[in-house]
DNA sequence: ACAATAAGTAATTGATTAATTACTTTAGAC
DNA sequence: GTCTAAAGTAATTAATCAATTACTTATTGT
């Protein structure tokens, strides 16, 4: 049972994370476009008036949730690349091939369906025209994502788990083509569990693209 | 010169028609949440009021839109796919593997490449739950869609020309993915025509994840 | 030639919604 | 305790936009 009464007043900071929490939590329902300053300032319970106490203005709550998700993707994409590269360094246990860019797939998965809101939001964004500051944030996620791939792709190819030949730039727009491919199909079936199960599979046929043909000096019995 | 006036007055089928290339056109540009209805007036040479004598909503003209985009896009990799299948029974000329993939592949970057709105008009109603009757277009068209691609999938199997343990589900839906990889790229940069210098690339890494290793009785001199 | 019908206009309606304003209340520093 | 700054409310504003209405004009079939 709730015996303290959380406070009618809550700090500015507190109720930005609370609106942008809450931005997020509806997207992964409907459309971005139409959540009014109402939806947000009901779902937190306050005003629709009160919401203008702390963001100047509705874009600003989205720039705050592109904000958010940025730190949030960028943080748990870049742990699961450094675990998977310390594993590499223990030269006993053989390591998977491509470990570390399966480790960023699988957890661009996990974020996705752990916060369905997010493709929507982006994909909002991208539909806007040239220059907005929107965009601009959707861009910058964009490249500090191809940075984190490129890395990954280029330290794959100088430790020969690619193929020498491989154009690497279009690997990278595979890599994210293949998560769109998911997200897309989850759009339409509302079903964003299911990227769970397929997104072995499709890591699989992605990695095979880019693999050295298996030799029969890898060692079958 | 023109020396022909055209009548002021158009027949609905041709108004029709008019605004669905116009809505199309418009959403090259922005988003299609917010092309108006007097936006698309303006664009075909009529007031406001008068988009209302040839559809009966607003909504009524994106699924117009969507019917238009499903047709076209169909045709045309349907074509691609029924091309290449006929080189395929030439038996003399060596024919490309996975020729009718690659072929459809190529067809749908070159449609997005002349009709730059679609993305987004699909985008659009992938946002909204549920079951409208635009998502519902949208996923009548994505079904047809994986049904010509399972179709290649499997005959690509059957001859033998992709490895035979290929996830047939997962080949498609990366299939797809890296089509989206490339349009989300565009939209981004606002290059589409990009998509055409990049996309050879990326189909050939796709390629490679489908093909079975090629062995020496191949037949390299 | 001439109704009749379809297509067009201009103006209006009603609903929605981001943002502002004038005022009230609460929390917390002193 | 009390005073103040921050947070909240309720009501209003101004703009936008899909759809309707009453009325006008052009095209077309007979």
């Amino acid at each position: 049972m709730e015996v303290f009464d959380k406070p009618l007043k809550q700090r500015t900071a507190v109720r930005q994370a609370g609106l942008v929490e809450a931005a997020l939590s509806l997207a992964a329902q409907r459309s971005p476009a139409d959540i009014t300053t109402t939806d947000l300032a009901q779902a937190v319970g306050i005003t629709q008036g009160a919401v203008f106490r702390h963001f100047a203005s509705k874009e600003a709550i989205w720039l705050a949730v592109l904000d958010w998700v940025t730190e949030a993707l960028m943080a748990r994409l870049q742990a699961a690349a450094d675990t998977a590269a310390s594993a590499d360094l223990d030269l006993v246990t053989p390591r998977p091939p491509l470990g570390a860019l399966r480790a960023v797939f699988l957890a661009h998965v996990d974020f996705v369906v752990a916060n369905p809101g997010v493709p929507r939001v982006i994909f909002q964004e991208l539909q806007s025209p040239g220059d907005t500051a929107l965009k601009a944030r959707v861009r910058n996620l964009m490249q500090r994502y191809r940075q984190l791939l490129m890395q990954l792709l280029q330290h794959a190819m100088a430790t020969r788990a690619i193929a020498p030949d491989t154009n690497l730039q279009a690997a990278g727009v595979l890599f994210i083509g293949s998560v769109q491919g998911l997200v897309m199909q989850s759009l339409m079936s509302g079903d964003v569990a299911g990227m769970t199960t397929q997104a072995p599979g499709v890591f699989a046929l992605y990695q095979r693209g880019l693999q050295p043909c298996p030799t029969d000096s890898e060692g079958n019995p």
